[in-house]
DNA sequence: TATTGTTATACTCTATAACTATA
DNA sequence: TATAGTTATAGAGTATAACAATA
């Protein structure tokens, strides 16, 4: 329908812009923003196997390897076995990982404040209102690949 | 405000989340998500300097000398000389670029309709309510450099 | 002196291809 | 034969430091 056609538009363009916005909110000297976005998952989601990781994420699989080496190197991640299938190797995330995206949660949200104080009220609250809806979209994505032409 | 502090909080939450969303959309081989949303600075804010525009995606001075570099390689923006000031190097995106973009904005579309289609319509009523605001933000945080602590 | 931009160098991250192990 | 994961290798992308040119 033309009404939904020209928000999915502005939406494409809107999520274009959010990168730079995300990656100003990033701190500089800290993880990747795969890497972050990794133990979000992990922290929600529980212990995860490398395969279905590297899906929910859209990375490779043997991006995801590395990537899991590198945060298991960090103390944030942390392999083990599964018990029934011997090929799976379920990813979890360790004490220190909680704790760093605890804190870089609450460092964003400082900076987030910042800038939503400068906002209009209406833009505030037309955001917090849709808040719910762009999680469910993201889990959307999680669970139905996207196709790529 | 406490209400305010919690929307912050799940704000944060919601941009980490939205990183994996934005790169599985990202057509696979294509330009980089960097790349892609300074073409698009460059096509809503017209021609800009170097530092100018290394500012308002979050880059350094040299990573936005080598981008830049890049996509002129690849055709999709152009340099040219500052009538007045000699220093400044002014970049503007081309008709391949501006082409590259309606392109990439189009398939978005296409798979966010597809997403959409299948939330619930009041969750996309309030994600279209959001944009503009949205937009806003994101005009924020380029004017106004986030600080670091 | 301050500002704009480039070059040189090194490191992080990610992909593709080839391989191992288990089902 | 199919699936889960790893290793090897190469390339893209970005940062820091040092430099050149203009204001």
């Amino acid at each position: 329908m033309s009404a939904t056609a020209v928000s999915d538009r502005a939406l494409a363009i809107g999520l274009e812009r959010l990168v730079s916005l995300i990656r100003r909110l990033a701190p500089p000297s800290s993880i990747s923003l795969t890497a972050a976005s990794t133990l979000a998952t992990l922290m929600a989601d529980g212990p995860l196997g490398i395969s279905d990781l590297a899906a929910r994420e859209g990375v490779t699989q043997p991006g995801m390897t590395q990537l899991v080496s590198r945060l298991e190197g960090q103390g944030l991640a942390r392999r083990s076995g599964h018990a029934a299938d011997r090929r799976v190797v379920l990813v979890g995330i360790t004490a220190a990982g909680r704790q760093l995206m605890a804190d870089r949660r609450a460092l964003r949200a400082e900076q987030l404040s910042l800038l939503l104080d400068q906002l209009p009220a209406d833009d505030r609250d037309a955001i917090a209102t849709a808040l719910p809806g762009l999680t469910r979209l993201t889990e959307l994505a999680a669970t139905e690949p996207v196709q790529h032409a």
